[in-house]
DNA sequence: AATTAACCTACTATGTCAATAGGTAATTAC
DNA sequence: GTAATTACCTATTGACATAGTAGGTTAATT
């Protein structure tokens, strides 16, 4: 299950997108559109921050804006930045080390198919598309 | 992401259908061949008989059977049971009061997306596509 | 009666999730 | 230079889920 950390940092990034209007958006507004305590979200916009997909400003005048254009943001990516993983089993797992059993599990193919069709799911959906 | 439960229930399935000689499989001999400690099989199993998915005979000569055909059992189903749901976000799962920014949301329609997306893939995989 | 195997209740360590709390540093406006 | 604003930082917490383990009881067969 995706976690609100995962969606809210899509949210977040939805309402950078919707809302640019070229300055910077402070967290404070973007929490109160998006009905989300500000102190959460500073936890979120750190590691989007972090991760290269937001850039902060300090002070008055100062938020949060986006560093490339709406369409160039998957949702894959921010959800793997957030969730650490997109993995949909632990034996998928990246650093995860590989099982002995891999070669005659039955289900490794089944779970293998469904981590392909999720993550060129959320990577084919781009920000653009939610707005 | 899929837990062992779900992910071990699909494997005693798939292997009381390989293994099926007519007559009950005791557990032990599950355990064994999947490598999977025979006390946590024992949760899940109890989970499958419960759901009326597998039946289970004490006594010597017991164990468990399958109670209709690999290709009446659907992966989904399977793990429905053993997670309790298999929504992809809180928002969509069952018995979550709804949400006031439903309406608006607009992240919403994207995680129903890939809920219903998921759903088909698993309730249309058969056990006998695993064997 | 002995053996086998399902069935049952309870417990536990570990970790993750979803936050909250309180403070510091940076930048701008006056 | 001071006040206001805003990002940024560390730490903590309660609740819950996960992945098991332990030990015993009931049921059926030989």
């Amino acid at each position: 299950m995706i976690s609100t950390k995962g969606r809210y940092a899509v949210r977040v990034i939805t309402d950078l997108a919707k809302n640019n209007d070229g300055g910077y958006i402070p967290l404070k507004d973007i929490a109160a559109r998006q009905e989300i305590s500000k102190k959460y979200l500073e936890i979120i916009v750190k590691e989007l921050v972090r991760g290269g997909l937001i850039t902060g400003v300090s002070g008055k005048g100062g938020g949060y804006r986006l560093c490339r254009e709406p369409e160039q943001y998957s949702v894959g990516e921010i959800l793997e930045l957030m969730e650490g993983s997109m993995a949909a089993v632990a034996c998928l797992d990246k650093g995860a080390d590989s099982c002995p059993r891999a070669e005659t599990c039955e289900t490794l193919p089944l779970w293998a198919e469904y981590d392909r069709m999720t993550k060129d799911f959320f990577y084919s959906k781009k920000i653009s598309d939610l707005i």
